[in-house]
RNA sequence: GGCCCCGUUGUGUAGCGGCCUAGCACGCCGCCCUCUCAAGGCGGUAGCGCGGGUUCGAAUCCCGUCGGGGCUACCA
């Protein structure tokens, strides 16, 4: 039962502490307010995934949304999805296919969401508006938010003007305007914000990642919740979209740990209005890093997830590398499978601390994981890319898929990140005539190239190039036989160290300086083919 | 500037007051294996930012300090 781990605590915090409700410190006027706040820890915990659908799909989202579904399929709960598409001049539909896609990708399944609905949606905001709108509403006429007329020039001015830093942001100046006042600025053609009313006193709340964290009163302005334009923002839609799809973990990256006073504010003045049964459990995952000490930026290629998928990533990979960035299996463990993490992870052991993107490591990882399939999944996995590459045509017959079963077997502890198959594939599926010799391996031919080729090619001559025969007999053409006669001829024979006698023949025959192993490379191909190759090399040295 | 977060080898982490002469992984270096390159095996390199305190005892708790980062929009 991984979920008894939980009684687990973070330095500075007891179990107690954890579990104890959020809001604790006096009971609200509003017996409707006051909902139990115990916190979901079973099949009732909802947890989301919100993205704004701008750009592509950057890995730190993609590790938002693996904690996210780690834990609801940890809690037997449910992940929402949420598009977030309030920003008609940065999101487009092309980058919500992109996030659908990515979560395809890596088999992160969500339960309520576009396109397989719930009870909750619709689940884009942009199909939101009027819930957004009322609750707009709702907290204007309460009181809980108010009209602002100040144009940010004017609150910069009175700062200035009291001395203060200007730099402060609003000044909470309009939050008593009467009547007449709102009547004048209208009439000046003015079209006010709604900003929330800020409390006078701490907001706290116990970070799942961070523990305790509070916000001193008046360090958060009124902020704006709804534009001139009548336009919601996110500060005012994610939280009543939140509220009103019930969710209990909002799991989301540290950039946003600073807007959660915000939202705790408004969450307290949903519940006011009846529109949130409760303030959800917050918990701030750590940052990704980039080269030197800056968030992963957009623009930097390592975020792309993408990319990362071009280059040959696969989704157990991807999955265990961005599970690591955070968070850890154990002591001594570092390589596992969706299933592991799933099985083992709890949000509330997440490490608070940034995480810098390791592409070595995702790489060495991924390695692992490709040498962890099975041959004829590995194999189908690398079908695309070997298409992709123009390796192969776009149908293969069954000749040509046992063949490349053959060479996956030979290269699969030979490569980290499925492009890198490419080279080593592309030599079996192209005929002699059409390798081409890399200057590196030609560079490492020696003088005497010519003559280990003759040698080879007099010594591989005898062997039988027969096909197999149905009983398994009749092959002489295998790689040990193809090794034993190299030997002998070679080094025995010229008394070449080995390295030196089959350079020239890896050259030859995959013109490369690295290749897979030489006489298992010649049986593929074949007596004929080898031979060709072979004499190729001879013919242009 | 203000608010908030973070601080264990190069990187990611384990560590929850004695099990730590600080473990694991990636990287790097060396050796073994070896037809190249890998994989695999073995070994090595390197760390608790600093200063006080609490304690018989601190990487672990507290305070301060320094350093890094995030946020600071009528973006999300």
């Amino acid at each position: 039962m991984p979920w008894q781990q939980k009684a687990r605590s973070k330095s500075g915090r007891t179990a107690g502490s954890r579990l104890a409700p959020i809001m604790t410190t006096h009971p609200t006027p509003h017996p409707a307010a006051a909902p139990t706040q115990e916190e979901a820890t079973g099949t009732d915990v909802r947890v989301r995934f919100c993205p704004s659908p701008t750009g592509t799909p950057h890995v730190g989202l993609a590790r938002t949304a693996l904690f996210n579904w780690a834990y609801a399929r940890h809690h037997g709960g449910t992940l929402v999805f949420r598009v977030e598409d309030t920003d008609a001049a940065r999101d487009s539909e092309e980058s919500v296919a992109q996030l659908v896609d990515a979560l395809d990708w890596l088999g992160l399944d969500y339960d309520e969401g576009p396109g397989v609905g719930g009870p909750y949606g619709p689940y884009r905001q942009s199909e939101r508006a009027d819930l957004h709108a009322d609750a707009a509403r709702r907290l204007l006429e309460a009181g809980l938010a108010y009209e602002s007329f100040s144009t940010p020039e004017e609150v910069e001015a009175r700062h200035k003007a009291a001395g203060r830093d200007p730099k402060l942001g609003y000044d909470n100046h309009d939050r008593e305007l009467t009547q007449e006042q709102k009547d004048a600025f209208r009439a000046e053609g003015r079209e006010p914000v709604l900003r929330l009313r800020m409390p006078d006193e701490d907001i706290t709340f116990t970070d799942l990642v961070r523990g305790e964290v509070t916000f001193g009163a008046g360090s958060v302005p009124d902020f704006v919740i709804v534009r001139g334009n009548g336009q919601p923002l996110y500060t005012l839609v994610n939280p009543v979209d939140d509220a009103l799809m019930r969710i209990t973990h909002v799991i989301r990256g540290e950039d946003l740990l600073s807007s959660t006073p915000r939202q705790i504010a408004l969450y307290r003045a949903l519940i006011e209005i009846g529109v949130a049964e409760r303030v959800p459990t917050f918990a701030h995952l750590p940052l990704v890093l980039g080269e030197g000490n800056k968030k992963l930026s957009k623009r930097d290629p390592q975020s792309d997830l993408f990319l990362h998928r071009e280059r040959g990533f696969v989704r157990e990979g991807m999955i265990n590398y961005l599970a690591l960035l955070g968070w850890s299996i154990g002591p001594d463990r570092d390589i596992f499978d969706p299933e592991h993490l799933v099985e083992a992870f709890d949000v509330r052991d997440v490490n608070p601390n940034p995480a810098r993107w390791d592409q070595k490591k995702a790489e060495s990882l991924n390695g692992d994981h490709l040498r962890r399939l099975p041959l004829a999944e590995f194999t189908s996995r690398l079908l695309p890319v070997l298409r992709g590459a123009g390796v192969l045509g776009e149908q293969s017959g069954m000749g040509e898929l046992a063949r490349l079963e053959v060479i996956a077997d030979l290269i699969q502890t030979r490569i980290q990140v499925l492009s890198e198959a490419v080279p080593m594939v592309a030599p079996f599926f192209q005929r002699g005539e059409e390798l081409e010799i890399a200057d590196d391996a030609r560079g490492q031919l020696k003088e005497d190239a010519g003559a280990v080729l003759d040698a080879a090619v007099a010594a591989l001559e005898p062997i039988s190039g027969a096909a197999p025969q149905p009983l398994g007999g009749g092959v002489e053409w295998t790689h040990d036989r193809i090794e034993a006669a190299l030997r002998e001829a070679l080094v025995d024979g010229m008394g070449l160290k080995p390295r030196f006698a089959f350079g020239p023949l890896r050259t030859a025959v995959s013109g490369q300086r690295i290749s897979p192993p030489l006489f298992e490379s010649m049986q593929i191909l074949g007596k004929h083919e080898t031979l060709d190759r072979l004499g190729r090399l001879r013919r242009s040295v």
